[in-house]
DNA sequence: CTGGCTAAACTTTTT
DNA sequence: GTTTAGCCAG
């Protein structure tokens, strides 16, 4: 066969149904390796379809599936794309396209990415391969320790807390910006602890180098730093023919720097984003990561925009369009759709949060009765507590839901504590761990625990450090029976993951004396030791729960079986990257959107712009944005009735009401029955009122 | 030294 | 409504 025939052929059926700009995006280099590419996908564009139709199109043409590293914004991410890979891979190379695929293993988040390769480096790098991973709240609970040990808990005026502590730290890092700026820029109410910050920090990092712990940043920053040195960085690059890199737009200067050093050339470099989208600058996300990509090579980076929205119908999209229309910065392209319909969206005036909990889980019936299900409809909100009236509603009308984003499951202390005895098992120089294990016990605080960590080091074993320990009275009763679990941990005596259940049993006591709900509390226990059976060991089960926690919660009563249908309630920024549809956008008031804590710059605010645009463009088929015009404010006794009056969202200014349907909620007619009915006098107390004095 | 108490401050989005 | 620092009795 001539090589003129073979261009000819006829294509796969996976590349017909690409449009012309997506098929760009995957042919380029035809399977080789080839100079960098950036994708700009708008919303609804087909970015995901089209990242894995091109990942597909490399194994077709043989490329190494282990030779792929693939990053993704989130663990869900990862899993989906696999998943597409999958299908498409089987649809031309059948049992051998799915085999492929599975060794596709790069494929996770960045930082699980970074977990990964330093736990394999480590010994060559003077990591011990035995490191645990702290979450953001044990970042914080060490961070504290370093600063009562530092006395900076003790000063006149009050040093910020933990938690700001922390993410004035992670700014820094993740930006790569010196102390001083990021507390200028961001922290400004901080700056004057500037020094104390300093030395903080440094106690922090000898901390957690003491503690054989790495904190999330620590994931990229020690990658960061091996991409800098140029010995490790060709050994990393060289360890991958191409690199995908999904959700460009969301990542950090620390995120580019590793992209970069792994890849200077940009070579096999694949980004994909949409500077639209960008939603986590307060995560130090830099959108100029992907504005500068395509000129930060020579030659520069090409560059493929998807500009057809699939997704949403055209009144939708005009709605989408028009509020990110009014921002200020003019972004790099218009999104256009096929999808006609006469429906726009509707933007629904009611009273308060009541009649807005009550108004969305009526029309979520309505929608249900007339085919739609429940799952392909979302609840869409700024800050995970704005849902709280509806679900109650939702609970009320026996509506099933599940909801992602605010808190999780593994932030509850319960969980917290079976875990830490966990962690403290795999690394016993986890000070807060061990703190927070050892202070179970009843008898033992802080002083103690102090002196069983320190003794816990001083030894070779620390095991046998143990029974050795003098213990208060008051604990000595409870103390044996931890040495004997502890030591079967350390011994691995129970096994992987039957060991989880001996911790339980230890546990459950300190669980009735601890908490009054202990019972609900120990569904979730069970629900973890449910979990633990998909993990091969104990080391996988800690390490991939603190980087993809389970993010869905859905009250007590446990995540709905997955054959069942249920609403979908998410935070704007857990939303990123899905659709239904039917959509719901809650409280869309200013303060609630933009949040009142994020109006301090013309930057910020922008992004809360961008947030309602990210929350807007999931709707395929139908969006209602509720506006309530009164809330009740936090922060007062249950059931005060301290409000303040909302308006609506600057972001849908009058300019842009055209693009909506303008409804009010009861419908008017009602209302004004409702009037009639409070107007008439049933009794007229006040009458009686003053009748008592005459 | 521990653990229970009170008073007071703070309150977003997440790997 | 939750977290945190500080106080005090055992």
């Amino acid at each position: 066969m001539s090589v003129a025939a073979q261009t000819t052929i006829v294509e796969p059926a996976y590349l017909a149904r690409l449009n012309p700009d997506q098929r760009a995006a995957v042919l380029h280099g035809a399977g080789r390796v080839a100079g960098p590419l950036l994708v700009i996908a708008g919303a609804g564009s087909g970015k995901t379809s089209t990242l894995a139709h091109r990942v597909a199109h490399l194994l077709v043409e043989g490329a190494d599936p282990r030779r792929i590293l693939l990053m993704t914004f989130s663990r869900r991410a990862a899993v989906e794309m696999t998943r597409r890979v999958a299908r498409i891979a089987a649809e031309v190379l059948g049992e051998r396209g799915r085999l492929l695929t599975e060794a596709l293993s790069w494929a996770g988040t960045f930082h699980a990415m970074g977990a990964r390769l330093l736990r394999e480096m480590a010994p060559e790098i003077g990591l011990d391969p035995a490191f645990t991973i702290h979450d953001r709240e044990d970042a914080a609970d060490l961070l504290n320790l370093v600063r009562h040990e530092l006395g900076l808990s003790s000063s006149e005026s009050r040093f910020p807390t933990k938690a700001t502590c922390l993410a004035i730290y992670s700014r820094t890092v993740n930006a790569r910006a010196p102390l001083e700026v990021v507390l200028e820029e961001s922290y400004p109410w901080c700056a004057g602890w500037k020094a104390a910050l300093t030395e903080l920090f440094a106690g922090y990092v000898e901390a957690k180098q003491a503690g054989n712990v790495l904190d999330y940043d620590d994931l990229l920053l020690y990658w960061a730093e091996l991409a800098a040195d140029p010995a490790f960085a060709a050994e990393l690059g060289a360890r991958f023919d191409h690199v995908l890199v999904d959700e460009y737009q969301d990542t950090n200067r620390l995120q580019a720097a590793i992209l970069e050093g792994l890849k200077p050339d940009g070579r096999g470099v694949t980004v994909v984003g949409d500077d639209a989208q960008s939603i986590y600058s307060f995560r130090a996300a830099e959108v100029r990561n992907i504005l500068d990509f395509p000129g930060r090579f020579e030659p520069r980076a090409r560059i493929v925009t998807l500009e057809q929205n699939y997704r949403s119908t055209a009144p939708i999209l005009a709605a989408a369009n028009a509020v990110i229309g009014e921002a200020t910065e003019r972004f790099t392209k218009t999104l256009w759709t096929e999808r006609q319909s006469a429906e726009r969206p509707l933007l629904v005036n009611l009273r308060c949060e009541t009649a807005q909990a009550d108004y969305v889980a009526s029309a979520v019936l309505e929608a249900r009765e007339a085919g739609t299900t429940l799952k392909s409809q979302a609840v869409l909100f700024r800050t995970s507590h704005h849902s709280a009236p509806l679900e109650i509603e939702l609970a009320r009308r026996n509506i099933p839901f599940v909801k992602f984003g605010g808190l999780k499951f593994l932030d509850a202390a319960h969980v917290k504590d079976l875990l830490a005895v966990l962690r403290f098992a795999q690394n016993p120089n986890d000070r807060v761990a061990g703190f927070r294990v050892l202070q179970l016990l009843t008898g033992i605080g802080p002083a103690t625990a102090e002196t069983i960590i320190e003794a816990m080091r001083q030894s070779l074993d620390p095991t046998l450090a143990l029974p050795a320990c003098s213990i208060p009275k008051r604990a000595a009763s409870d103390w044996p029976a931890f040495v004997a679990l502890y030591t079967d941990l350390r011994r691995g005596t129970s096994g992987w993951p039957e060991e989880l259940g001996a911790v339980r049993l230890w546990y459950e006591p300190q669980l009735e004396r601890l908490h009054e709900d202990a019972s609900l509390r120990r569904a979730d226990l069970l629900q973890l030791e449910a979990m633990a059976q998909g993990f091969a060991s104990r080391e996988r089960f800690l390490t991939d729960l603190t980087l993809d926690p389970p993010d869905a919660t859905s009250d007590a009563a446990g995540v709905p079986l997955r054959d069942e249908d249920y609403l979908i309630l998410s935070t704007i920024h857990s939303a990123k990257g899905q659709e239904w549809t039917q959509v719901f956008v809650l409280n869309c008031v200013d303060g609630c959107i933009p949040s009142d804590l994020a109006t301090g710059s013309r930057a910020e605010i922008e992004e809360e712009r961008r947030l309602l645009y990210v929350a807007m463009t999931r709707a395929k088929d139908r969006l209602h944005l509720v506006v309530p015009q009164r809330f009740y404010t936090h922060g007062q006794p249950a059931r005060g009735d301290r409000h303040v009056y909302a308006a609506r969202s600057r972001f849908i200014p009058d300019a842009v009401l055209d693009r909506f349907e303008v409804t009010t909620w009861p419908a008017v007619a009602s209302i004004e029955k409702g009037q009639q009915h409070s107007t008439t006098v049933r009794a007229d107390l006040k009458a009686r009122m003053r009748g008592m004095w005459r």
